[in-house]
This record gives C-alpha cells, sequence and structure tokens, in this order.
RNA sequence: GGGGGUUUAGCUCAGCUGGGAGAGCAUCUGCCUUACAAGCAGAGGGUCACAGGUUCGAGCCCUGUAGUCCCCACCA
C-alpha cells in the first residue's frame, strides 16, 4: 500500500493523537536501569491555580528538548513532572471564590476550608498539566508529584524538626514584611520594590519647656502616632545639646525623647529622624538600641487602633491624610514636597507592604549559606550562562533569616505545638501530642510553612526522600535545572542549601536559565497590560511544534526574547516544508518498497548529502550537550531547508525519473536521510517527526525511542563532499549570470563547461539540465566561444550561447564586476599570506587553508580574465 | 549607591574556545519547474554604539564613554 500523508501539514489533526500514544506506550516512563547511565530533571512545579503562559512554554519546551535527546541517547532519562500548592496564591484565589457565595473562613474553620481547598485543587489542580500535555512534554506521569501530597509533607516536617533541632529553625520576634491584603507575613524574596511618587512632610516636633522646635521630614506622617523617639546623630553639633531632652509629639501630645544614633545621616534632610520602632525596620532597630517602646497603630489590615479613637478604623491612607490636615491645622507641617521613594509592594497582589513587628518562625540563613555558596564556586553545580552565578554570590552573601510562617491555612501546617497551661512547646514530627510536661493535650502553631519550604525540596522530596529508595539511589543528584532567572531568589538557592543540608549533595550539576518571553514591542506580558499571548491559542493556530520550535530558536540562555507572531509563522513554514519533502519521499516509494539501510553505491552526490548530515549529527549534539539548543535548532533548519530540500531532493529527481537501480538508490538515501532528521530533529518538534516517522516506516514503531544520530566516521566523505561542492558551485554561477542576463527559466540553452574536472563535470551533466536550465552539456578542455555568456567558478568556465547575440557591452561590465571581486579576494588573502606575523604565529592549518583559498581566487581570476579576452 | 544584561542589515535576533559578517521577516527582479506560493531561483542592504588598548589578526578579549533594560540596596 502506498504510503500517505495528507496534502498540506495540519498539526491539529495529529499531535493529540500522537500524545496519547506516547502516553499508552508509556513512553514517557523511566525506570531505574543499572545498564544506562540516568538522566534527570525535576519540573519547576507549576502553581495549581496556574495557566499556561509563555514562560511556561519556552521552560518546558527547553526541558522536553533535553530530556528527548538523553532519552534517544541511551539514558534512563527521568523527567518528573508536578505541581506547586502556591501557598498565599492559591489560598486568595479559593477565598475570593468563597465571597462569591458569600462564605468566609471564618465560617468554615480550619478543617471545613482545607476540606474545600482540596476540592479545588481536584477541580483545578489538573488544568495546567492537561496544558502542559499540549506541549508535547514528555514527563514521566505516572510519577506525577505535588508539593502537599504524603511524601512531599512529609520530607517537609522531617526537615522542620531536624532544622529546628540542630538550631537552624527559631521562633522569635522580628520586624518582618506584612501583607495587609494577603493577612500574612512575606520573606524579603516576595518583597518586590518599585519607584512610587510620594511626598516628604517636614513637621515640627516642640520642646517641652520651650518654644523651640526640631524640624524633620517623613514620608508616612501617619506613623507619628506610633513615635517613641527622635534620632540624631551623635556626632552632629547642630543637635549635641537636644540629645536627652523631651519632645512633645504633635497631635499624640505624648512626650517623647531625643536620642542620639548612628544611623541617623546629618547630611540628609535635617539630620532629624522621627524614630517609630513599630512601623519601621531601622527605627525597630535604633528602638532596640535604646530601649523605646514599640506602639503598634494598625491593625492586622492596615487600619488604626482604637486606641486612637479620631482615627480608629481608617486605613493607612486616609488616616495619612486626616493626619496631614491635623498637624497643619495644629501648625506642626511646615511645608510639602514632592519625593518618589521605593516601596515594598506584595509580589502576589502588589499591595504595599507593612513593616510589623511580630513572633515568627525563622530559618538561620548564615550556616546554611555557606556550603551552597562553595558549591558552585568549586563547580559542583554550574549555572548556564556562568554570569548567573554572581547574581548568586551576591543573594547568598548578603541573605538574612527567612522568616517561614504564614497566617494563612493552605500549606503545611508548622509541627510545632503548644501547651496553652504551661507555655510549653515541642516541635515533633507527631500529628498531635500531648505536654511533655504537664500531659495536657497541646495545640499545634495555626500558622503555615512559606510555600517555597517544601519546593526547596522537590528535587529530593519527590524521589522517595527522606527514605532511601531505589529512585533517589539512581536519579538523584538530578542533573539539569531549568528556570527562569526570575526565580534564581526563590527557588534555585533553597533548593541547593536544602539539598546539601539535607542529602549532602548537590541538587543538580547545571541550572540552565532562560529569560522572559516579552511581547512584540518588548514589554513584559502581564494581566493588567492585557499583553499576555496564550500558548494554547498559538498551538490551535500553527501546532505546538511550530511554537516549540520558534521558542528554542534564537534563544541564547538567560536572555529574554520577544514573541513575535511571524517567528511561530515561520516555524510553522520550516515544518510544512519538513511534511512535503516527506510527502515527495513517500509518493515515489512503490508499494512493495522496503528499506535497507545506506546503500554501497553511493553516488557522488549522495556522498556530499551523508557526509554534509553526518557533521550535522556531530554538531548538534556538541551544541546540546553545551546547551546551545538555540543554535541546534538553526542548523538543522538549514539543513533541512537548504541541503537536503533545495538541492538534495531536486538532485534526486533525474534519478527517480530514470526509475531502475538509480531510482532504487535514491530512495534507500533519501528514506535514510529523512530518518536520521527526523530522529535528530525530534526532541525539537517532536509531533511531525513522530507522524512522518510512523507514516514512513510503518512498523509500529516510535521515533522517540530511536537511537540519537552521532557521528560515524564511515559516513564521512570530505574529499567527495568537497569534489561536489564544485558543481553546486557551478551550477549557481550559471544560475547567477542567467538572471543577470534576464534569461528565463523557460528559454534552455546549451552549456559548454570548461575544466579540468572533466570526469566530475561530466557525471553532473543531469543536474545542469535539471538545476540550470541547461539543454545539453558539453564538458571539455578548451572552448572558443567568444559570443557566449559565462558563468565562472575557481573550477570551471561555463559558456552559455544564446539564440541571440549576446550584449557584449553588458556581459563586459558583469564581468568586469566578477573581476574587481576576484581581485578584492586576491589581495586580501596575498597580503595575509605575506604578513610575516601571520605565517610564524598563525596555525599551519589555517595557513593552508588561506594558501589553498589564495589558490583558487587565483583560478577563477585566470578564468575571468580568460572571458573578457574572449569577449574582446 | 552597587551589580549585570544589551547596543550587529529597515524590523526581530543568531554568531560556539578571536582567523575574510549570518538567519527569518521586509524590499527589489524573475518564476505556478508535477513535495511545498506556508513555495522556487536570484539581488540589494551592515566603518558589528563610540574611543582607546592587547594581538600577525578583534563583532568576539581588556579599559573607558554613551544609550537602553533589568536586578540588588534600610537613607527617614
Amino acid at each position: 500500500m502506498a504510503k500517505e500523508l495528507a496534502k498540506t501539514y495540519a498539526p491539529e489533526q495529529f499531535e493529540d493523537r500522537i500524545y496519547k500514544t506516547w502516553m499508552e506506550k508509556k513512553c514517557f516512563h523511566a525506570e531505574v536501569d543499572s545498564k544506562k547511565k540516568p538522566y534527570t530533571i525535576v519540573i519547576p512545579p507549576p502553581n495549581i491555580t496556574g495557566q499556561l503562559h509563555m514562560g511556561h512554554a519556552l521552560d518546558e519546551t527547553l526541558q522536553d528538548i533535553l530530556i528527548r535527546w538523553k532519552r534517544m541517547s541511551g539514558y534512563s532519562a527521568l523527567w518528573l513532572p508536578g505541581t506547586d500548592h502556591a501557598a498565599i496564591a492559591t489560598e486568595a484565589k479559593i477565598v475570593a471564590a468563597m465571597r462569591e457565595e458569600g462564605v468566609t473562613k471564618e465560617d468554615l474553620g480550619r478543617d471545613g476550608f482545607m476540606k474545600r481547598a482540596w476540592e479545588w485543587k481536584a477541580k483545578f489542580g489538573g488544568r495546567i498539566v492537561e496544558q502542559l500535555k499540549k506541549l508535547g512534554s514528555s514527563c514521566d506521569w505516572d510519577r506525577e508529584r505535588f508539593t502537599m501530597d504524603e511524601g512531599c509533607s512529609k520530607a517537609v516536617k522531617d526537615v522542620f524538626v531536624k532544622y529546628y533541632e540542630k538550631g537552624l529553625i527559631y521562633r522569635g520576634e522580628r520586624m518582618v514584611n506584612w501583607c495587609p491584603k494577603c493577612m500574612t507575613t512575606l520573606s524579603d524574596a516576595e518583597v518586590e520594590y518599585e519607584d512610587q511618587a510620594g511626598h516628604f512632610w517636614h513637621l515640627r516636633y516642640k520642646f517641652k519647656d520651650s518654644d523651640e522646635y526640631l524640624e524633620l521630614a517623613t514620608t508616612r506622617p501617619e506613623t507619628l502616632l506610633g513615635d517613641t523617639a527622635v534620632a540624631v546623630n551623635p556626632n552632629d553639633e547642630r543637635y549635641k545639646d537636644m540629645v536627652g531632652k523631651m519632645l512633645i509629639l504633635p497631635i499624640v501630645h505624648r512626650e517623647i525623647p531625643v536620642v542620639a544614633d548612628d544611623y541617623v545621616e546629618m547630611d540628609f534632610g535635617t539630620g532629624v529622624v522621627k524614630i517609630t520602632p513599630a512601623h519601621d525596620p531601622n527605627d525597630f532597630e535604633v528602638g532596640k538600641r535604646h530601649d523605646l517602646e514599640v506602639i503598634n497603630v494598625f491593625t492586622d489590615d492596615a487600619k488604626i487602633v482604637a486606641d486612637y479613637p479620631k482615627y480608629a478604623g481608617m486605613d493607612r491612607f486616609e488616616a495619612r491624610k486626616a493626619i496631614v490636615e491635623d498637624l497643619e491645622a495644629e501648625g506642626a507641617l511646615v511645608r510639602v514636597e514632592d519625593y518618589s521613594h521605593n516601596v515594598g509592594t506584595c509580589y502576589r497582589c502588589g499591595t504595599t507592604v507593612e513593616p510589623k513587628v511580630s513572633t515568627q518562625w525563622f530559618v538561620k540563613m548564615a550556616p546554611l549559606a555557606q556550603p551552597a555558596i562553595d558549591a558552585v564556586k568549586n563547580g559542583d553545580t554550574k549555572f548556564v550562562p556562568e554570569r548567573f552565578d554572581k547574581t548568586y554570590y551576591h543573594w547568598l552573601e548578603n541573605i538574612r533569616d527567612w522568616c517561614i510562617s504564614r497566617q494563612i491555612w493552605w500549606g503545611h501546617q508548622i509541627p510545632a505545638f503548644y501547651c496553652d497551661d504551661c507555655g510549653e512547646m515541642t516541635v515533633t514530627k507527631e500529628s498531635a501530642c500531648n505536654c511533655p510536661k504537664c500531659g495536657k493535650p497541646m495545640r499545634q502553631d495555626p500558622d503555615t510553612l512559606d510555600t517555597w519550604f517544601s519546593s526547596a525540596l522537590w528535587p529530593f522530596s519527590t524521589l522517595g526522600w527522606p527514605e532511601k529508595t531505589k529512585d533517589l539511589e539512581y536519579f538523584y543528584p538530578t542533573n539539569t535545572l531549568v528556570t527562569g532567572y526570575d526565580i534564581i531568589f526563590f527557588w534555585v538557592i533553597r533548593m541547593m542549601f536544602s539539598a546539601l543540608e539535607n542529602t549532602g549533595k548537590v541538587p543538580f550539576d547545571t541550572v540552565l536559565i532562560h529569560g522572559l518571553v516579552r511581547d512584540a514591542q518588548g514589554r513584559k506580558m502581564s494581566k493588567s497590560l492585557g499583553n499576555g499571548i496564550d500558548p494554547l491559542e498559538v498551538i490551535d493556530q500553527y501546532g505546538a511544534d511550530a511554537l516549540r520550535f520558534m521558542l528554542a530558536t534564537g534563544n541564547a540562555p538567560g536572555n529574554d526574547m520577544r514573541y513575535i507572531d511571524d517567528k511561530v509563522k515561520a516555524a510553522r513554514n520550516f515544518a510544512n516544508k519538513l511534511w512535503n519533502a516527506s510527502r515527495f519521499i513517500m509518493m515515489n516509494l512503490a508499494d512493495d518498497f522496503e528499506f535497507k539501510g545506506l546503500p554501497e553505491n553511493l553516488t557522488m552526490e549522495d556522498k556530499w548529502l551523508v557526509s554534509k548530515f553526518n557533521q550535522l549529527a556531530k554538531e548538534v549534539n556538541q551544541n546540546l550537550d553545551a546547551f546551545e539548543l538555540g543554535v541546534a535548532c538553526t542548523k538543522l533548519y538549514d539543513f533541512i531547508w537548504d541541503v537536503f530540500c533545495d538541492w538534495y531532493i531536486e538532485l534526486t529527481k533525474p534519478r527517480i525519473q530514470a526509475g531502475g537501480e538509480a531510482k532504487e538508490t535514491a530512495q534507500q538515501v533519501l528514506v535514510w536521510a529523512m530518518q536520521g532528521m527526523l530522529k535528530l530533529l525530534h526532541p525539537f518538534m517532536p509531533f511531525i517527526t513522530e507522524e512522518i516517522w510512523q507514516t514512513l516506516v510503518g512498523d509500529g514503531s516510535m521515533i522517540m525511542l530511536q537511537d540519537y544520530p552521532v557521528y560515524d566516521e564511515k559516513l564521512n566523505f570530505t574529499a567527495e563532499e568537497q569534489d561536489f561542492e564544485k558543481v553546486v558551485a557551478a551550477i549557481r554561477a550559471v544560475r547567477n549570470t542567467r538572471t543577470e542576463l534576464n534569461v528565463p527559466p523557460s528559454v534552455k540553452a546549451k552549456i559548454c563547461i570548461e575544466t579540468a574536472d572533466k570526469a566530475l563535470f561530466e557525471g553532473a551533466a543531469l543536474f545542469f539540465e535539471k538545476l540550470a536550465s541547461a539543454s545539453e552539456i558539453e564538458v571539455g578542455d578548451h572552448f572558443d566561444m567568444p559570443d557566449a555568456a559565462s558563468a565562472v567558478t575557481h573550477a570551471a568556465r561555463l559558456f552559455i550561447p544564446m539564440e541571440q547575440l549576446v550584449d557584449k557591452e553588458k556581459e563586459q561590465a558583469r564581468l568586469k564586476k566578477e573581476q574587481e571581486k576576484a581581485q578584492k579576494d586576491i589581495d586580501f588573502l596575498s597580503k595575509k599570506l605575506s604578513n610575516e606575523g601571520f605565517l610564524a604565529k598563525a596555525p599551519a592549518q589555517l595557513i593552508d587553508a588561506e594558501k589553498a583559498k589564495l589558490q583558487k581566487a587565483q583560478e577563477k581570476m585566470d578564468k575571468i580574465l580568460a572571458s573578457i579576452k574572449a569577449l574582446g
């Protein structure tokens, strides 16, 4: 039966079907296999709240390329998938959904809420997973994990208890970042700073026993309610005498002292700072040094507390307005100045973060950070591109203790228990316990852990840790982590120190960093701008392969890229090209065609192709090895389109038309090359390559399980390849000449080839007829054809006698141009080769190559001059 | 205030360890050549931001300058 593919490339007709087949045949499943080397990637787990966006698409594409390549290269390749519970983000979504129904968290209670949250997870958590499948991701879905599943939760508890026992986790009262909207603490990494236009309010604080006052400025007048001092620099002559005196706080009319502290910069403003220990991290430190009272003026949702009846219940910004008005009324406001300053905002909801003093759980970072720094310094883990190690070091070297407790319910509840009776605290892996002192039941800490605490364990918790599983032993440490530079802080560093502390090994040997996918104008894709491109819509329109290829092509590691529709279109056109090339091959195959492998009796053009393919296989492997995925893409594109489709297929047409043994050999080579190209391309474009493979090979085999092509010395035909390049160059030259002389392809003409390589060109006669519009070919040592146009290469002069006489002037001019070009070449090369420094220091190989080039250039020049002379 | 990226054809971007500048799109000229007009054959277009330096040789390495983007940082 003749093999057939649909006439046009229509990915929507087979992508889903192929994915299903892969799943049914368990092609993605990896097993511990002592005969193979392991290769492991753990997916950066997308949030269960997530919708697939371009960032995911890029991330998954890169991972899938690597894992498919390694799988085909004989590794037991595991790509371990899963999702993240995304504590704050998910809880916010669930609460919002509940609000629609008029239900609050408090209505449901903790257990009721958790039940609902799990239901929500079951309903929506799978959506992102299904979307990953549309991309062709070859994850081992049998091993899909979730950061809150049993195993991961056990790992979290284990680590928490262990850290606590080692003194790496402690509970204490600190200044933390508080999001008044999410109503929880945030880690330093979760605060995003942005420049905001604000004001500088210049205020007067009067002295208690005089009419004198101190002037100071603040960006947050509402915190004045909590001021417990005013500070000046101890070396500031202006204020030396005032230290220790008492001021009257405006509005509140409380007495506060003037203190001296190095923190105050003399040169900035008036050199006087109001101190609000409860609401500013620096002031908190100053307060500690001077034993100042900490007066909290905000509720958890950032409204003024009841202690100030006039403002009670106002939110921060309302209160600011009201207080400024009252300050003015009281004569304490000097002036207002526009001022732009850095404001911390919640990375989830964008609300201005409120510094707040509270008792929280922290991870002590200093002892954990050092081994993580060392591991990259000594090369156990390396970043690609390397420059990101600077970011990594800088962050770890300046890291502060990590606040890990969150005041939300969706997450891993902190395994600490308190005895309300005697105040005892216990940290334990047990899910409930009685007080070791008084025996009463204990109450578990209501807080949950930062979502990144569990993601930090992802590379090993998903492989069974803390159990000593076979998987862990075989697949761990993992190999490549692929992620965007925007989450190095959140995730990569935390995996690094968590892995080193808990497993004694780095979690992965390489971190492949990619950039952001921006919109066509280079803006970040965002919901508020509404400029996001939905990968699923792109897949619908152009197919997943086109999207993947576009994302992988021309994207250098670590750099941002723009999403441009034309680029996807180009990738789709490439897929279409491949599709049609395979159709061409198949439509010529007889019903009983049997692929026997690469034939022995290869022609010169076959060897040319095979040799080039062999080189391609070598380079693609090298590029993948070096994580130069974009470069590999370009090479595949160029080979398939230019070398194979534009040249080789055209070269086989005469043989295919001729039939017989010539046709048979050509077909064997065509099929061999197509199979090779499909295999090389498969990691990048898995669907189309699988579809063509199954149609072309038709024995039920899967391309994704074939061996990846590698360089093979036996396929190296350098000499023949170079010889045939002479033919290719000659055909190009003829086409060029004809075009310049405005000869349409329909006008056929005889070509007389004057060359020393007579056998070569005689053997290539058919190609000139097919590809250079030749009516007939004559090869000889010399032709005297003053009336013919001539095309010149270094290896041949090709005369094209026309029906009508060639315009001699035009032809002269054309040849003159050629002569100038050739002369430039000769000048350049001979100058280089007469440079003693070059001859003395350049590698011999290069010198030989340059000599050969000069030789060729001179040969070409001789032929051009001969043609000019012949024209008269 | 530190740190980093980036600056290459009209546009979007590649360019591997330094050895005569590339692709896609766009433009121009011819072609429906029975795989593909989502195509074929050609063409034009770049002092690789600028100034120095190292080198026989620099888009690539070093120094500085400028534009642009990002990250980090407790100056109220």
